[in-house]
DNA sequence: CTAAAACATATGAGTTACACATAGGTCAAA
DNA sequence: TTTGACCTATGTGTAACTCATATGTTTTAG
C-alpha cells in the first residue's frame, strides 16, 4: 500500500527534503528529476520517487559520489541493472584520489601557516623594480 | 646593471620557468603578463620582467593565493603601493578556510571507507521499485 | 475587482584555473 | 617547396550549483 500519490511544488519538494529549489531545479535539468508538468500552468510536479531520488541525492553527495556518477547509477536501475558493481568501483577510486588531495591541502596548510609566522617578524616592503612582494619572494619552505 | 634584455617566446618561457604554454597564455589573457608583441608576426615576446612574476605567479599559487589574488597585488605594485597589507590579509582569511575544508574532506574520507567496510559483507542489490541502490541506502554512519 | 506579493518557468552568467580543440598564420629545415 | 614545429585567438569543457533576468501564474489583501 505505497499508493501515496502526493505531490510536491519546488518550494514544497525543497522544505521537504530541505535542499534549495535552485539545487531542485539543477537537478532536474540534469535530468536527475523528472517532474511531471502540469499542463494548466506548466509549473513542475515532484511526487514520491522523486522525493526517494533526491534523497539519494542526498545520501550520495555525502558518500563522496558527484552528480554524473548518480546519473549513471539511475541509469543502471532504469535498465534493471544493479548499480552496486559500479557504485564500488567509484568509491574504490575516490578513496585514494581523495586522500591525496588531503595531504596536498595538508602540506598547503602547512606552507601557509609557515609563512604566517615567518612573515610576522618581517616588515611590509615597498614596491621597487626587483621585488613585488617581499613577504611572498621571501617565503622558504621548511 | 640587470639591463639583461633577453626575450622569450612562450614556448621557451614555459620550458624555462617550468609552466606550460597553455598556463602561460591563461596569465597574458588575464593581464597578469604582459609580453610585447613583434609587429612582423604577432608573436608574443617575454622579458625578464615576465620571467620574474610568471615565477611570483608560481610561488604565490603554491601559498595558496588565487589568480585574481596575485591580479590585485601586481595593481598595488603599479600603484606603488605595497601589496603586503593584502597579502597578509588574504592569507589570514585563507588558513581558516583551508582548515575548514581540510576538515570536511578529513570526514569525507572517513565516511568513504566506513562504507566500504560496510560494504565488503553486502551482496549487491537487484534494483526493486523501492530501493536504487542497496549499498548507499543502507550506509550509516559511525 | 484589481493590484501586489509570492510563487513558478527558462535561460544565461559567474565561480577556478587551466586543458584541449579548432582554424589559421609563420618560420626553419630538408 | 613542403613538411613539421611553432605561433595566434577564441571557444568549449570541467563541478555543482548560485544568482540574475525576464516573464508567466496564483493567491491574497484592500
Amino acid at each position: 500500500m505505497k499508493e501515496n500519490k502526493h505531490t510536491f511544488l519546488v518550494k514544497e519538494l525543497a522544505i521537504y527534503c530541505e535542499v534549495t529549489t535552485d539545487a531542485i531545479r539543477y537537478y532536474t535539468r540534469l535530468g536527475l528529476l523528472k517532474p511531471v508538468r502540469d499542463p494548466a500552468n506548466k509549473y513542475n510536479l515532484y511526487n514520491n520517487e522523486d522525493v526517494q531520488k533526491l534523497r539519494f541525492i542526498t545520501r550520495s553527495k555525502y558518500l563522496g559520489y558527484r552528480l554524473n556518477d548518480i546519473a549513471r547509477i539511475f541509469n543502471d536501475c532504469e535498465k534493471g541493472k544493479s548499480p552496486c558493481p559500479r557504485v564500488r568501483k567509484i568509491i574504490e577510486q575516490r578513496i585514494p584520489e581523495n586522500r591525496k588531495r588531503l595531504e596536498q591541502l595538508v602540506q598547503l596548510q602547512q606552507r601557509m601557516e609557515s609563512a604566517m609566522l615567518q612573515w610576522d617578524k618581517l616588515p611590509d616592503g615597498i614596491p621597487d623594480g626587483d621585488t613585488i612582494c617581499a613577504l611572498i619572494e621571501s617565503f622558504e619552505d621548511g
